[in-house]
DNA sequence: CACTTCTCTGCGGTCAGACCACATGATAGT
DNA sequence: ACTATCATGTGGTCTGACCGCAGAGAAGTG
C-alpha cells in the first residue's frame, strides 16, 4: 500500500513542508486569496497524500504567521479563512525572538528608532492623514489614565504614524517592534520617579512631532522623534541605556 | 496544575497555545536559552498534560519562526535545539505575507528603501566594517556570473550592509524583505534588455554607495541608495512602477 | 402559516497508539 | 584492537477515534 513517494523533489523533506509549499503556491497562483477558505484539513490531507497531523502543523504555522484565522463549528465563518490584512505575525515573531535572545532588546529599540525617524521624514514630505493619530493624542490628554493605559495609547500613536504612510509592511514592523519590547517598557515605568511630569513631556513631544511633520519640516521631525524615543528609554531604563549593548554575542 | 500566570492574559484556549506559552515563559525566565535542548516531545507532552500532536504544532511554529532547529536521530545534536542566531523566521513570514497578498510588493520595496537609506545614513556616521561587503563586491565583478548568480550576490551585499550596523534586527528585516520579493526580482531580469549594461551600472553604484558611506557623506549615501533601488525596480518592472501602488486596499 | 425546538452534519481541536528513519552508543563477534 | 551488529532514544508521520461547536434543515407546535 504505502504510496508515500514524493514525485517532485521540492526539497520538502518533511510532509508538513510540502503542505506549506502547496498552500503558498496556490496563493501565488491566485487560486486562493484573502477571504477564501482553505480546504478542510481532511480534504487537504487526502489531496496531498499526507496525514492530517501534517496538514495541521502547516495550518498552525499559517495561523501564527497571521495569514489565516481558524474557527470551529460550521457555516461560512467556520474553517480556515485567509485574512485580508496582516495581523499578529510580526508581533509573534519578534516577541519570540526577543524571548529566545535571538534579538537583543537594544537592537529592537535602535531599529524602532531607525524606522520611525525614516517614517517621520517620509510623512513630512507628503500630506499624511493624521486623524487616527490626533484622536489618540486627545485621548492621551485624559488625566485619569494610569501609566499602563497611557503607554497603550502611546504605542497606538506610534503605530498610527507608521500606518499614516499607507504602507502595511512598515506598520506591521512597527507594531511588531513595539509589542516585542512591551514588557520592558512597562517594567521601565516603575523606575520613573515623576510619571506625571514624564507623561506631560511625552504629550508635548507627541504634539511637537506631529506639528513638525505637518509643517513639512523633515529635519525637525527626525530630531524630535529621536529625542522622544532615546530620552524615554534612557529615563525608563538608565542601566541598560548606559551599558549600551548587553548582548551575549 | 502548573499553570504559570503572567501579567499578560494568556487565555490559552487551545492546547498548542499553552505549549507555546510555556516554552516562551521558560525562555523569558532564562531556564532555557540558546544552545539548550528543548525537552523531548513526549516528555513535554506528558509534563504539560497535552497530546504529543499539540506539542508538535508548537514546536513547528518555533521552527518556522527560526527559533529552534530540529534533528532526528540520537546524540547531543539530535532533538530540538534553541538557536543562537535568528534565521529564516522573518523571511518565511514576509514571503508568506506577500504570497497571501497581506503585504503588497510595492510596500515591501518601499520599506526596503526606507530601511536601507536609514541604514546607509547610520553607517556613514560611524566606521562600519565593510569586509563582507567588499568581498561580495569583488565577487560580483566576475564576468562569468549569470543574472541569477549576480542577483544572489547582490542580495547578500545589501544584507551585509544591514549586518554592518551590528544590529541583528535590522539585518533580519532586510533579509526578510529581500527574500520576499526575490521571485519578482528574478522575474524582472528577463524584462531587462541589456543585462550586461545594467549589471555594470549596478556594480558602479554599489561601489559608489560604499564610498559615500566610507567618506561619511550621509546625504550622498542616502541619495545613491535611493537611486540605486528605484532605478533598478523601474527598469525591471516598468509596468508596476508606473502603476505605482497596485494594492487591493 | 409562522415560529420554535431538535437533530444532523461538517469541521477544527485533541488525543492515543503505532510505525518508520535515523544517529548514537553499547555490545558482541572476529 | 577492530569491526559489525543491535538496542535505544528522538523526531516525523499516519491512522483512527472522540469532543465541542455552530449552522442548516427537519420536526414539532401554536
Amino acid at each position: 500500500m504505502t504510496s508515500r513517494r514524493r514525485v517532485v523533489e521540492t526539497t520538502d523533506r518533511r510532509a508538513w513542508e510540502s503542505v506549506l509549499t502547496h498552500i503558498e503556491q496556490q496563493l501565488l497562483d491566485g487560486l486562493i486569496g484573502p477571504g477564501d477558505h482553505l480546504p478542510p484539513e481532511r480534504s487537504l490531507a487526502a489531496e496531498l497524500g499526507v496525514g492530517r497531523s501534517s496538514v495541521r502543523e502547516a495550518v498552525r504555522v499559517l495561523e501564527v504567521m497571521g495569514l489565516i484565522r481558524t474557527q470551529t463549528g460550521s457555516g461560512p465563518t467556520a474553517g480556515a479563512i485567509i485574512l485580508a490584512r496582516p495581523q499578529g505575525g510580526m508581533s509573534a515573531l519578534m516577541r519570540l525572538q526577543v524571548a529566545a535572545q535571538g534579538f537583543a532588546v537594544g537592537d529592537v529599540v535602535k531599529t524602532r528608532l531607525l524606522l520611525e525617524t525614516a517614517i517621520a521624514v517620509e510623512l513630512a514630505e507628503g500630506s499624511p492623514d493624521f486623524r487616527d493619530a490626533t484622536i489618540l493624542l486627545d485621548a492621551m490628554d485624559d488625566d485619569a489614565l494610569n501609566a499602563e493605559e497611557f503607554l497603550a495609547l502611546d504605542a497606538q500613536f506610534h503605530v498610527s504614524l507608521a500606518e499614516a504612510t499607507g504602507n502595511e509592511v512598515v506598520a506591521a514592523m512597527m507594531a511588531g517592534l513595539r509589542s516585542s519590547i512591551e514588557g520592558y517598557v512597562l517594567a521601565g515605568v516603575s523606575g520613573i520617579a515623576d510619571w506625571a511630569a514624564t507623561s506631560a513631556r511625552l504629550r508635548r513631544e507627541h504634539r511637537g512631532i506631529v506639528q513638525a511633520i505637518k509643517d513639512g519640516d523633515a529635519a525637525a521631525a527626525h530630531v524630535r522623534i529621536e529625542n522622544h524615543i532615546t530620552r524615554y528609554y534612557a529615563e525608563a531604563n538608565p542601566a541598560e541605556a548606559a551599558a549600551n549593548d548587553p548582548r551575549s554575542t
